[in-house]
DNA sequence: TTCCAGAATCAAACCGGTTTGGACGGTAGC
DNA sequence: GCTACCGTCCAAACCGGTTTGATTCTGGAA
């Protein structure tokens, strides 16, 4: 409500205009415009001309006024809720959105990035959408029946979701690691190497990929006529801190399991911390078998991986769905893409044959 | 050069225009966009009428007409080179790029996430500038004689900068941690408890944070008349696998430290797994302090901390730079700022007292 | 030579705001 | 009663591109 007193941008700074160029070139702003755009109806020679003095006088088209008169933006919105700021969304983060700017920047886009109030999330998007911000959002940890869905579609706001949102039954695209079986194959591994008792240690089983991995786990046990132990099933935020408590409490039990699922290296790592603390060997007296978004900074990509892992790289992850969104972008005749990413399964030192039971 | 077809967003999606709101109030556009912006020259009855009827309708300003007519984005620059994706970036951009996006949210502004390839990081800048894509940016990871900053002042481009660009002498805003002081802090504790060979396990010694902490820790050895080691210092990538390699050779040596200084926690979790595959115990035979980023997800704020550190949050750096971009966009006669946070030394379980030589 | 189709170009409108430079009506001052 | 001035409000220009609809310039057919 105060009176803001905008200060424009020093115009002697920026670039040549578009005017400028036309009447230094002896042509219309129709022409210049249509010649550097590509299109048809300019004479080859004309266009030489003019590709020519654009690149000379280092013209670059002003972006904003391009997008008023195209009502395009050239932006894809990545919206961060702040309630997840805390939550899991960190650790990948980094990876995630260089994903992102990586391909965007392929494509002639920047990456928007926008903090949402947790009430005020609908209101954000509305507001983005009026605003004619973005041209298409990036929705990341999907929720069970996620209204978000909903009203993407209701604003006619193209969008790409990382995951999938269980219970929305209408189609929309997406991107998602094959969560249940990538955790059916860590569990199944373990069972081949003799381990009847394995703990799962998840991420938050608020978000869909969490419940998808769990019950992978299940199953693979379930199919080995092994009942799952809920003692053995813990979830929580993906913190080194957490991983330990939980190994910590599961190897404090009157009967400790002699394996792990883990849901990411940062919890491993934990995990890793709360062996040793108890005086074992991880891989010979405990097996770990963990998620690997294969982040840049925590590498397991040694010649031969410290954690046996499920490895899916989220960076990839993020690279495909700015792709994703931007041919939904340019071709909105488009029909809905769905991709469905397989972990590749890589041993490491963290697992072996199951202890045999001193009976 | 092709033909390229832009799609125009649906308009009838798209909130309600100034000039629609503006007919339905009988008032001309320019009453309402007055009244909205808060110029004294509307009377408050008209004003409260559109404020209403601006709210109750949804109206939101296009922010690509808006950037157009004042020359402004309102969009600050987050300009990531792809050569430094691999490097730390990673590690912390999840936090920084969060607080970043924090506080641009409270002034009204969003990030633009963009990429830079390695030999096109002036060409990227001046194309930024003349696109009017960003109001301003924010530098990271400074160079020795950095070219970035003459190239912001050359083309006329706000900036502020992480960190301090060693041979610049020109004012520039910027924030930093005391690198210097914490490590020569680090190091003064742990020889405070009766360590005499520490080793330094640094970031990548090309950028200039990781110089200055190793001039801190070589200033705390010689102030106590103990000559720097070149063979216990090392520098490299800030990984987990890095620090576990370089706590492993050094374990490895005839006459191995008794304590380490490193410059991340993450690099702290590998070395914390070269003393225990040594058989050793961290906090007992050798000593550990870490500079700690205090990332969200890699949490050292146990009760008691695991590891003893200098913290300095690498989330509030994000949200003081953009505070103090954004304050350098506004008021551009604003003089040039400076910050210099102070780390804090938090005692955790990894140090103890030195162990008593065997003689 | 005339006419016309097609190629090449351009003037003007447009995108949706902000801002400049009045215009209008009412009150105060002389 | 007339002018001066102030508080409100508005028409039109402007930001810098793109796009529509018209115009000019070709060369070839009639």
């Amino acid at each position: 409500m105060l009176h803001c007193n905008l200060t424009p941008i020093q115009s002697g700074l920026v670039g040549m205009k578009l005017r400028e160029l036309s009447s230094h070139l002896g042509l219309s702003p129709t022409t210049v415009s249509r010649a550097l755009a590509g299109y048809p109806e300019v004479s080859a020679k004309t266009r030489a001309r003019v590709v020519e003095a654009a690149a000379q006088h280092g013209y670059q088209p002003n972006q904003r006024a391009k997008a008023l008169a195209t009502g395009r933006s050239f932006y894809i919105g990545h919206i961060v809720s702040s309630h997840d700021t805390e939550e899991m969304v960190n650790p990948i983060a980094g990876d995630f959105i260089g994903g992102l700017t990586e391909r965007c920047a392929d494509f002639g886009y920047s990456l928007s990035m926008r903090l949402a109030k947790p009430d005020q999330e609908a209101m954000t998007f509305r507001k983005l959408r009026s605003e004619g911000a973005v041209d298409g959002v990036v929705l990341q940890l999907p929720r069970e029946n996620d209204s978000r869905i909903a009203l993407m579609h209701e604003i006619g706001m193209p969008f790409v979701m990382h995951g999938r949102a269980r219970g929305i039954t209408a189609p929309y695209s997406w991107l998602d690691v094959n969560n249940t079986r990538a955790f059916h194959r860590a569990t199944r591994f373990l069972m081949d190497l003799g381990h009847r008792s394995i703990g799962l240690i998840n991420g938050n089983e608020t978000v869909d990929y969490a419940v998808r991995r769990r019950a992978g786990y299940v199953a693979a046990l379930t199919e080995a006529g092994i009942k799952a132990d809920p003692a053995l099933m813990t979830n929580g935020p993906m913190t080194e801190d957490k991983g330990h408590g939980a190994m910590r409490e599961m190897l404090g039990r009157p009967v400790p399991p002699s394996a792990v699922v883990v849901s990411s290296i940062t919890q491993a790592i934990g995990v890793r911390r709360a062996i040793q603390e108890a005086g074992l060997t991880m891989g010979q007296d405990v097996s770990v078998i963990a998620h690997d978004d294969d982040l840049s900074y925590l590498s397991n990509r040694q010649t031969v991986p410290v954690f046996t892992a499920v490895r899916s790289s989220v960076r990839e992850a993020g690279q495909r769905l700015a792709e994703m969104l931007i041919r939904q972008i340019e071709q909105p005749a488009q029909s809905v893409q769905e991709q469905l990413l397989e972990a590749e399964l890589v041993v490491g030192t963290s697992t072996g044959a199951a202890p045999k039971v001193s009976a």
